[in-house]
DNA sequence: AATAAAGTTAAAGTTAACTTTAAGTTTAAG
DNA sequence: CTTAAACTTAAAGTTAACTTTAACTTTATT
């Protein structure tokens, strides 16, 4: 019924300092020590290190999931809190998601300009109307970096 | 038809020290020299600096995008070696992809579980057939954290 | 009791992609 | 010609989440 560090990592996969790093940061309250110091993990530990993973899979940083930790143990009064965390949580992934599909388009966008180049396709200035029309959010990312929020100054020549 | 430094990375939506730190690592080819040695950036710079930023937001890392601008001096005989590394940018895309569908899965959960807690629910064992379908996969993330690839030889009790 | 394996802490190291700083030039404007 | 603003380089700093190391103690087994 006791575990000892190793093998609380082995149960979780990952790896003892890991496990000594989170108590240390305060992600694991409260883990009874033998008399000499050791520290010994129950059952319960188990389903903490469970949910660290799982909040950490989730997106949440370090000193998140040890805000977490401590609003569960506030009970109801930390519920709001909790809901503030899981929402910007929320948002990264809403905004880590965008950024996949860009990536996704990007990268197909530059395979489908080789494939062209290997048909003997120019590099150079390939005309909108030749790009497959799912490309072309792509094609025009690259060639559009400049923030034109509002012309924020931006002089040219010198 | 020369930029600074400067005019470069407020064209490109970035600062003056990643332009120069790019260059340094060589991501920008050629990048000509007043006589006194001050960077003379021309149009061709700026396509440049956008594919780099397109590479970017497709998750190539800063030395895979000096390989790749290496690659495409080589024009033809850099082709595959190019095709190679949008390869891995795809299959780390689609990796981030499930990692964001998992996140995106068990902060719904923790937010179903904390709706619940809310109602008077226990948060403590929930039945699985109390859990609406689309959070089960979640809750058993949250339940198989161990690592079972064929016993590793996990001992425990001591 | 001896010994190896594993535990403990504090502090330093790792990594990527930049940023900041320092100390010194160059340039553009007046 | 004089400045202020911008340029240059090398080197050190930043950040997060651990990992590694060092020096020492505890535990388990023989």
């Amino acid at each position: 019924m006791a575990y000892t560090v190793s093998e609380m990592a082995a149960l979780a996969g990952i790896s003892a300092s890991a496990v000594r790093y989170y108590d240390k940061e305060g992600l694991l309250p409260d883990i009874s020590r033998s008399s000499a110091g050791t520290r010994r993990f129950g059952e319960k530990d188990i389903e903490s290190l469970k949910l660290i993973e799982g909040l950490k899979a989730a997106g949440l940083s370090v000193s998140e999931i040890k805000e977490y930790v401590k609003l569960t143990k506030r009970g109801k009064d930390g519920i709001e809190g909790k809901k503030a965390i899981l929402k910007k949580a929320e948002e990264r992934t809403a905004e880590k998601a965008k950024q996949v599909k860009k990536a996704e388009g990007l990268i197909k966008y530059q395979q489908w300009l080789i494939e062209r180049a290997e048909n003997g396709g120019s590099v150079k200035d390939v005309p909108t109307a030749e790009v497959p029309p799912e490309y072309r959010t792509a094609k025009r990312e690259l060639e559009t970096p400049v923030k034109k929020t509002h012309s924020i100054g931006i002089k040219i020549k010198r």
